[in-house]
DNA sequence: CTTGACTCTGGAGTTACTACAGGGTTTTCA
DNA sequence: TGAAAACCCTGTAGTAACTCCAGAGTCAAG
């Protein structure tokens, strides 16, 4: 098949399947004489394994380690369970961060009644001179990421995913 | 003073600093004769309240929006209250995102027992097939972050805050 | 044989920075 | 006084995981 019926198969954009394959996640497809890629079902199942890790948040890298763990099954899989248990710790790590981070937020938020001038609102005065709860960086030190997204995911819901 | 007491008396890398001036967040900065920016009360300020926006995982668009407030207080708060309701929704929608994604990820994690090979890990090949509850991707439709970070955050957690 | 759908490559843009390289300036201190 | 250290400058490139576009080629249908 070509790249748009994958690309149709398992819902990823056409321009994803291709950037996989320069990270080296997919394989070089082969070419028709027209210069056309060219994919078997050995390709679909090993992008619908990446989108399916990527629909989980996991990092291209470890995504990358999965495969490899997926490409040479005779070692043992503790190192994929190790993996998943870290990635696990993050995702709770987040979690916790966020939940501190709307707490501060709320509080914030109570600082200002409707109606009044921005001169004296109290949530810009707030945001101005600081209160001590609003010291703690969110993010911080972790290697996690912020609430809002940079270069949209897409990964859509279930789109002609079927036949 | 100069660029580095402001990022000392802040806690903002110079780079960043510069950053921000480059981006509009921070006006232009008087210089030196040796071309050194120069930098007063109100300077920091208005740093600081971009670090605390920041530490609150706010965007530099919804900076922007609350500096503009700011620079002109006749105007009602009415808008910071929206904005920051957003930004409240945003957080939670994330929370309960990670929660879902969290789930699933431990579901997955329980497919698994130590010692085996990884041609029958049975997280591999719940990964390969696909369960019905792995399809829903995570960071789906929202224009909300991934897991993991991408160029590191920094904002380290109360360097020389205080004089 | 033309129209339209599909594909190709290469490059730029996204967020909020960080990290250089290759210079200039200021401060320190011997 | 002179040199080294510490600071500052500009500009560019890199980060994660894509997305979007231009400009061109290929293919199927009518």
């Amino acid at each position: 098949m070509k790249i748009g019926q994958l690309a149709q198969q398992t819902g990823t954009p056409v321009d994803t399947i291709r950037y996989y394959e320069r990270e080296g996640l997919l394989p070089r497809a082969a070419r028709t004489e027209g210069n056309y890629r060219i994919y078997d079902a050995v390709h679909l199942e090993r992008l619908a394994f990446i989108r399916r890790c990527r629909s989980l948040d996991m990092t291209q890298d470890e995504i990358r380690v999965l495969l490899r763990f997926r490409d040479t099954p005779s070692e043992s899989c503790e190192d994929v369970n190790a993996l998943l248990d870290a990635h696990i710790g993050h995702v709770a790590e987040r979690i916790r961060e966020l939940q501190q981070l709307e707490k501060q937020l709320q509080t914030l938020r109570e600082c200002c009644q409707e109606g009044r001038q921005a001169a004296e609102c109290g949530i810009l005065n707030e945001l101005s001179h600081g209160g001590a709860e609003l010291t703690t960086p969110a993010a911080s030190e972790s290697h996690l990421a912020a609430t809002h997204a940079g270069g949209r995911q897409h990964v859509p819901p279930r789109q002609g995913g079927g036949a």
